[in-house]
RNA sequence: GCGGGCGCUGAGCACUGGGGAGCUCAGCAGGCUGUAAACCUGCCGCCUCGCGCUGUGGUGGUUCGACUCCACCCGUCCGCA
């Protein structure tokens, strides 16, 4: 369609953004059924993890075969993966489909993951320093949060002014990037150089909460117990890609510290909390300027 | 029946003879440009939202002053019978 070989580069995208259970993977396989040359990049923090499948809701085997399928299955569990590895595998795919003439279709949860490749964020080599963090991480273990608060104060007072200095994580990401571009604020985002279409799913407060439900009754009834102790055979349990929703609690479980029901009823908790979390971002996102 | 523990805000708990509406969880709202299913913030007895009002099972007592000490009662839990 475009002629022109820098927009070549990225295919139309369609953004489909919204909480667990809101619907988005069904919504998305319509999609794609209506539109020749349709592939789907899943834009999720925690079904980048092989091996993580019924507790992420991934989409099904049969699925994946009737339609292409991206942003699944990147790393292991105990592999560090960031926004910036998700854009760049993202970007890698959106090469590929712009090559084939299709059209891409971003679904997630992980506002982060989908502002990285819908809006552009200019995640760069320079700026990520885990070297620099982890040093960071263990004087905020020893010297506590006011001592970075005050460094930060002191180097670089523009950013300090203008993040939120009682989350530690923002404080030391802050530092980080300091250390190697100074008192600058984070680079504007660079758009999407092709065409862009949002749909922020946000169901109905019942129907949502009762999809809440039903999902987790159905997790722990098909596989999420043996996903899990195969999980635990093979790594510890603290890992980070374990924080995610249900796996925690089938952990509980298999280790005889809580029983099933008390496992389901927690997983619809934390789900409930999380899809909170995850309005308040889509809400923001569907405010940003046309 | 005897002995002991416990009774305040949805749940679970602290502290205290002299300005408690304290903490955790849940709940509600919000934020978040590289850990993001992570992490963080505010609210969370009542209202006319003022730095106002009420409040620590009940009754009575001690005291200048009681959530705090004493007595009895009610409820609940544990032990002994």
């Amino acid at each position: 369609m475009a002629e022109d070989a820098s927009a070549a580069r990225v295919p139309p995208l369609i953004v489909i953004g919204g909480a667990t259970a809101s619907g988005k993977t069904r919504l998305s396989l319509e999609m794609a059924d209506g539109i020749p040359g349709a592939e789907i990049i899943s834009a999720d923090s925690r079904q980048v993890y092989r091996g993580m499948d019924v507790g992420t809701a991934k989409v099904s085997a049969a699925d994946r075969a009737r339609v292409p399928h991206h942003g699944l299955d990147l790393a292991d569990p105990d592999q560090p993966f960031t926004a910036a590895d998700f854009r760049n595998r993202a970007l890698d795919v959106l090469a590929g489909i712009a090559a084939r003439g299709g059209t891409a279709i971003l679904v997630g949860g992980t506002g982060l993951y989908i502002r990285a490749v819908a809006e552009g964020l200019p995640l760069e080599d320079a700026g990520f320093e885990p070297a620099e963090r982890a040093q960071l991480e263990s004087r905020l273990a020893g010297e506590g949060l006011h001592a970075l608060v005050a460094q930060l104060r002191a180097q670089a007072p523009g950013v300090a002014s203008s993040i939120d200095l009682a989350n530690p994580r923002r404080v030391v990401r802050a530092l980080e990037r300091v250390s190697v571009h100074g008192d600058r604020p984070p680079p504007a985002p660079l758009g999407y150089p092709n065409e862009v279409t949002w749909h922020i799913l946000d169901p109905e407060p019942a129907v949502h909460a009762r999809a809440i439900v039903e999902r987790a009754e159905w997790q722990f009834a098909n596989g999420l117990l043996e996903e899990a102790e195969a999980l635990r055979s093979r790594y510890p349990e603290d890992l980070r890609a374990f924080s995610a929703v249900g796996y925690r609690e089938a952990f509980d479980v298999l280790a005889g510290r809580a029983s099933i029901a008390d496992a389901i009823t927690r997983t619809i908790q934390r789900t409930r909390q999380y899809a909170k979390r995850q309005r308040t971002w889509f809400r923001q996102e569907s405010r940003r300027p046309a």
